[in-house]
DNA sequence: TGGACTATTGGTCACACATTCAATAGCATC
DNA sequence: GATGCTATTGAATGTGTGACCAATAGTCCA
């Protein structure tokens, strides 16, 4: 009575094919993390056989690296606005570094850095993901410098700095406990306005 | 002509063996990271069979939770000095988690709050740990306001700001990239001389 | 329309893992 | 010195993984 198993093969462009495997990959790697990134799971979630994976990623490692690189260029976008002023920019950035938005990609980020302790070239990854989120910060930085909305600071110097506020916030990402204190939800954005020397208070509103 | 493989059997009493076991699995939470601890991995540095691990822990995740426990219980006794003077044993604090002395530990943090996604007993021991840390910084800095070494700040915030710092500068342990800039190297202590009111530069000297 | 190319399947294989359990042997106690 | 308890072994089981490969069937082109 059941609808019969038909396996319906439906034959795509390779270059169509090999998105689809990274979209659904890079899907997985925000929603259950880069090691539930098996072949299986994703030829399941494009209703394929296991093998069809394997055809497009000889090795699944390289699809790990892949759909990590693609999730945090997607997920780039969203917290990096094209345009705006650069204060504004920065308070967007910060507003959503802060909000639950984006718990699934600071999940992301913990588990790559860890997860690089084992894979050269998944760390390599990460280090150009890395380097590109530094380059978009560091360009606004220089915005909001030649606008004369922060101090003069040293680019790099600032930028360094407030990653490295972003990472540390990031870290608690998984934990159950209490990341409701003031000083845990204000730190982003007190290390920001340090950085780039603004006055005391003029990110805050961005929570 | 090689030496017989006999099976030597030495029979221990079990809150010796179950320590052993323990014990060694710690060392290869430190080592080799938390999903290292194997049954076979364990048995094989004892020079035991898996199915004795399995005796001491029917569950293969309480081993790791466990393990992951004494790993950072014993480490922190290796940068929270027992005295001293509160600027002097921050001072150690800082300069302990700056070198690379403290790398395994950074990557066992960095390990347990990614694998606490997996895992609700695992997230609830991390918690655990990360709450006798704050107790220990929470002591060492209210001794410092108490001496009048540190300004009359809040000790909770202050000791969220300072591990925020903490585990920031932990998160690229795994990177082969530069953290040499002065920012990076400079940054737990610029955090901390900020969240205790010190003169900017005071802690410096501890690099 | 027929043939070539290759995307896709279905099945298999080897490996690493945790778990289970009956059999064995060390140690303490009587 | 015999006996009982249990720490320890040895082996088997089942699951999930990546990798491999011959067979199949879409699709495009001559």
């Amino acid at each position: 009575m059941t609808s019969s198993p038909v396996p319906v093969r439906s034959r795509k462009r390779p270059e169509e094919r090999r998105e689809e495997i990274l979209s659904r990959a890079a899907d997985i790697a925000l929603e259950q993390g880069l090691e539930r990134i098996t072949l299986r799971a994703v030829a399941d979630r494009l209703g394929v056989r296991p093998g069809l994976i394997t055809h497009y990623f000889p090795a699944a490692e390289d699809l790990v690296i892949e759909a990590f690189a693609r999730a945090a260029i997607i997920e780039r976008e969203r917290f990096f606005p094209a345009d705006g002023a650069p204060v504004a920019r920065l308070a967007h950035f910060i507003g959503y570094i802060g909000s639950g938005a984006s718990a699934s990609l600071a999940r992301l980020w913990l588990n790559a850095r860890h997860l690089s302790r084992f894979s050269e070239p998944l760390c390599a990854a990460v280090e150009e993901q890395d380097g590109l989120d530094r380059e978009r910060l560091s360009a606004l930085i220089a915005d909001g410098i030649a606008s004369g909305d922060f101090a003069d600071v040293d680019v790099e110097t600032a930028c360094i700095r407030i990653f490295i506020a972003v990472d540390g916030a990031g870290s608690y990402v998984n934990s159950a406990a209490d990341v409701e204190h003031p000083a845990h939800k204000h730190f982003l954005a007190d290390v920001a306005e340090w950085a780039l020397g603004l006055e005391p208070g003029r990110l805050g509103s961005a929570l």
